[in-house]
DNA sequence: CCGCATCCGGAGCGATACTG
DNA sequence: CAGTATCGCTCCGGATGCGG
């Protein structure tokens, strides 16, 4: 067996790139930029993901471009213009990671109603309703 | 348009659906409970996983138990015996999963040549010029 | 054997201010 | 406009110990 054939292995190259995707804000960015020969701008991206920091959204971005999912052109003016874009590598990840959202959106309901039985059958811990408190209160 | 279907905003379910899947461990626990009428205790998991600490093993399996994509089923005994294995729901979640480790397997080499690329074309910023020439006067 | 509680160091992330 | 630098805090995650 290749070594990086064997997903288990924390050494195992495929590991690290599963990685890549699974954070908060890679899959996010890739639906923002799936429509094919279509570019966007730093501001753009910043407006339509909602709830990212430009922090983050630049620390993604970067990190996208280095393992060359995103191509990243800058256009010398003033004031400056850079156009983010899927390489053909990231274009050829749209589709299994759409298909995540897909799922995501179809069992939606049943994973909100498995969260509910299992809150009923559930010994809540005193932390946890703790937290759950300070969830809500947040929401406000 | 449904609150639901736009991923892009922070409120939206299924978007919080996705960020059950985007962390480290969720989907190698998938992967090792692939197997249809497989169920795995948790030592066997805390072995095929490595790297993985008791800590995080438990927290991802309680996650996913309370999403309902896996079912925990205990045998009163001495010592105690306990079996993991996919609900319905989180057998449903393996094909676009499975798809997503298709592709990192698929297009390892492909990441790792572009970073390799990116780390030689790479632009080195004025301030880690600075940088380093600083440290270098430090070292003296 | 299974797994939770606790502690603690360090990484992650947001907010803000600044530059070209 | 498109970022980077810095600070401050939170929370992740590992190590350990305990309890069933």
């Amino acid at each position: 067996m290749q070594p990086h054939s064997n997903i288990f292995l924390a050494t195992c190259t495929s590991r690290q790139v599963l990685h890549l995707i699974a954070d908060q804000w890679t899959a996010l960015v890739m639906y923002a930029l799936e429509d094919k020969d279509s570019t966007k701008r730093f501001s753009q991206l910043l407006t339509q993901i909602d709830g990212i920091s430009k922090k983050m959204l630049s620390q993604t971005l970067r990190d996208m471009e280095r393992n060359g999912l995103v191509q990243r052109v800058v256009y010398p003016a003033v004031p400056p213009h850079v156009e983010y874009s899927l390489t053909p590598l990231g274009q050829t990840l749209i589709e299994p990671i759409t298909a995540l959202r897909k799922w995501a959106e179809e069992h939606l309901d049943e994973v909100k109603e498995a969260r509910i039985k299992h809150n009923q059958t559930e010994h809540i811990s005193i932390q946890e309703q703790v937290a759950s408190l300070v969830q809500q209160r947040e929401q406000h």
